[in-house]
DNA sequence: AGTATATTGTTTAGTCATAAACAGTTTCTA
DNA sequence: TAGAAACTGTTTATGACTAAACAATATACT
C-alpha cells in the first residue's frame, strides 16, 4: 500500500526521493507508536527503554555511562538527558553515582529494579521486532541498513557543503 | 560507516532486525535534524513546514484542510494540530475558517504570507531532498520505498495479533 | 602559576507529541 | 421525534526534544 493512500492524501508525490524521505518518517514513527503502546503496559515509555538498553549493553568499566555518552548514543541533546534521568531515577529504575575523580559528570547505572525491568520487557520487544522484521529475509535486511548507512554518510556530506542561504 | 561506530557504542547489535528498526530510528532523526537547522533560517519548523506542504498540495474543494485531516496525513494526535495551528496562525501562516454547513470543524488555510514561504522554502528543500538520495539510484530508492511499505504494512498485522501480555 | 579553553550537567523558554476528558455539533436509530 | 452514538476541536497533565546561557570543574597553554 502507498503511503499516499495510508495517509489518505489526494495527489501523489512529486519524486521518488520526496517519496523516501517521507517513507522513513513515517515508518519510523509508526514503529516508535506500536513500541510505546507495549511499553506502556509496562509504564515504561520507548525513550526510558532505549535507556536501559544502553546502560545494560554499552556499559563500560565503571559499570554505567555518563549524561553525555547517552545523549550522543541517544542522538538527543544532553540538556534532554537531565530530565529523562530526572524521572528515571524517581522511578528507581537507574541512580546517578558521583565519580570522585572527575566531578564534573555522574556514571549513570541501572539499580536492581531497571535491571528486572530490562530483563521483564527485552524479551518481548526482541520477539516483537523478530516478528515485524519478518517480511524481509535477511538479504533484504542487509540491503536496507546498507541503505540507511549511505543516507546518513551522505547527510554528512551535503552538510559540509555550501549553507542555506536566503 | 556502521551505526555501532556511529554512535561511539562498544558492542555490536545482537540481531539485524534491531539493526534495522535502529537504523530507521536513526536515519529519521538525522533528517529531522538536518531539515531543521535548514528551515531554522525562515523561522520555520519542519513540521509547520510540513502543515504548509499539505495546505498546498493535498486541499480539496473547500481550499484548505480540517484539523483532523491534517492530523491523519501527519500520523499525530488530533489534540497536538490545535497548539501547532494556533501558533501557525499567529505567526500569520494560516488562518481557521469557520465551515456554515457543520459547525463542528474549521477548513485551514493557506494566507498570502503562508503562499509566500511556501514558494521560498520549497525550492530550497527539495533540492536539498534530491541532494541527499542522489547517492541511491532510482532502482535502490523505488525498493527502499518498498521495503518500507511492507514493514508498514506487517505492522497491521502484528498489531492485529495477540496483545502484549505481563 | 595563572589564564584561556573545553567539558559536564543544569536551567529556562519554547515546540511537538500523547492520552484522557469535555463541550458542541451532527448523524444514526429505535 | 427523542435518545444514543459518532465526530471535531479544545483543555489539561505529562513526556520528549532543542537552543542558549550558566556554574562548576578539568585541561591546555604560555
Amino acid at each position: 500500500m502507498s503511503l499516499k493512500a495510508e495517509l489518505g492524501m489526494r495527489k501523489n508525490f512529486d519524486f521518488p526521493a520526496h517519496e523516501c524521505i517521507l517513507g522513513i518518517y513515517y515508518t519510523a514513527s509508526r514503529l516508535r507508536k506500536q513500541a510505546g503502546e507495549g511499553f506502556r503496559n509496562f509504564n515504561l515509555t520507548e525513550v526510558q527503554f532505549n535507556v536501559l538498553t544502553l546502560l545494560k549493553h554499552q556499559s563500560g568499566e565503571s559499570g554505567g555511562l555518563t549524561q553525555v555518552e547517552l545523549s550522543r548514543m541517544m542522538l538527543v541533546n544532553r540538556a534532554n538527558i537531565t530530565t529523562l534521568i530526572d524521572r528515571m531515577e524517581k522511578a528507581g529504575l537507574v541512580m546517578r553515582k558521583p565519580v570522585p575523580d572527575d566531578r564534573r559528570y555522574n556514571i549513570i547505572q541501572l539499580t536492581t529494579h531497571g535491571k528486572e525491568m530490562y530483563s521483564k520487557v527485552a524479551g518481548v520487544y526482541h520477539s516483537k521486532i523478530a516478528e515485524i522484521m519478518d517480511v524481509l529475509d535477511e538479504d533484504d535486511q542487509n540491503t536496507l541498513i546498507s541503505m540507511l548507512s549511505r543516507i546518513r554518510s551522505n547527510l554528512d556530506l551535503v552538510k559540509a557543503g555550501e549553507p542555506i542561504e536566503d
